[in-house]
DNA sequence: CTAGTTGCAAAGAGTTTGCATGGCG
DNA sequence: CGCCATGCAAACTCTTTGCAACTAG
């Protein structure tokens, strides 16, 4: 998709790659790479590609109207479930386990094949719950 | 937190049951129910308030900058895992064993208490998938 | 030197809100 | 009659795009 490495896409990667799996505003991304002096432009840009090749979910949080996204970083995130607490918006993995318990069953009952990519199981973590 | 009962609120109530668990956009809300006269701010008023009861579910599709919402018709829809095409849009319910198994799986492991309200699987669907 | 990238500012879109009017109870 | 709901238009925000300047290869 993009053929230059340059400075902004570099930073981007980075800073995306430290906080993989972590759902972020355009907004927020663009503020933490101020220093960097990246555009805003840039990061929606990068995060469309991003998108498109698989490597971004994009989720939406209740009462919010901003769009959040999380960077895949690892190959191994691709075949794992994603929790999102709704209150402090943390993100932790599930084991491949039930990852796994899921897409058979549900290809096996339906038909349906699982995007573990784009998929975002939504809830309130421990903390949160206290 | 609504009062009174009102033309707009029974045609739009009456639409949403009858399209129950599909994703669309308020956009596409207005423009269905065009007919009955039913601004665009209203919709937008009713869908707030829904989601603030956990009866909507909201959503993003890839390459889409709209959200979508899923009105969550019957009771037992709470309990229930939502399967969303992401080629055709088209939703389905998952039975509420494997919703049992996630939920439990979840608790058990991470503490996370699973919302089937704001929960969507991404995916193909099996006639997408040809 | 050529073609991809960036930043800025302007354009687009979706969503929210203020306010006067109208309707339910 | 009082208070809630509606519509419209304006305000807001987030996102996309055009374009000239810049830069990697």
């Amino acid at each position: 998709m993009s053929k230059y490495s340059t400075r902004q896409r570099t930073r981007l990667m980075t800073f995306l790659s430290t906080n993989a799996d972590t759902a972020l505003s355009a907004k927020q991304i663009a503020l933490a790479l101020e220093p960097e002096n990246i555009s805003l432009s840039s990061v929606y840009r990068y995060l469309s590609d991003l998108e498109k090749e698989g490597r971004i979910r994009k989720l939406t949080r209740p009462g919010q109207r901003e769009v959040f996204y999380q960077y895949t970083a690892h190959e191994n995130c691709k075949d794992v479930l994603h929790f999102s607490c709704t209150l402090c918006g943390r993100t932790t993995h599930l084991d491949k386990v039930l990852a796994d318990i899921l897409m058979s069953h549900s290809m096996d009952s339906f038909g349906f094949e699982v995007d573990m990519t784009k998929t975002v199981i939504y809830g309130v973590c421990k903390s949160c719950r206290k």
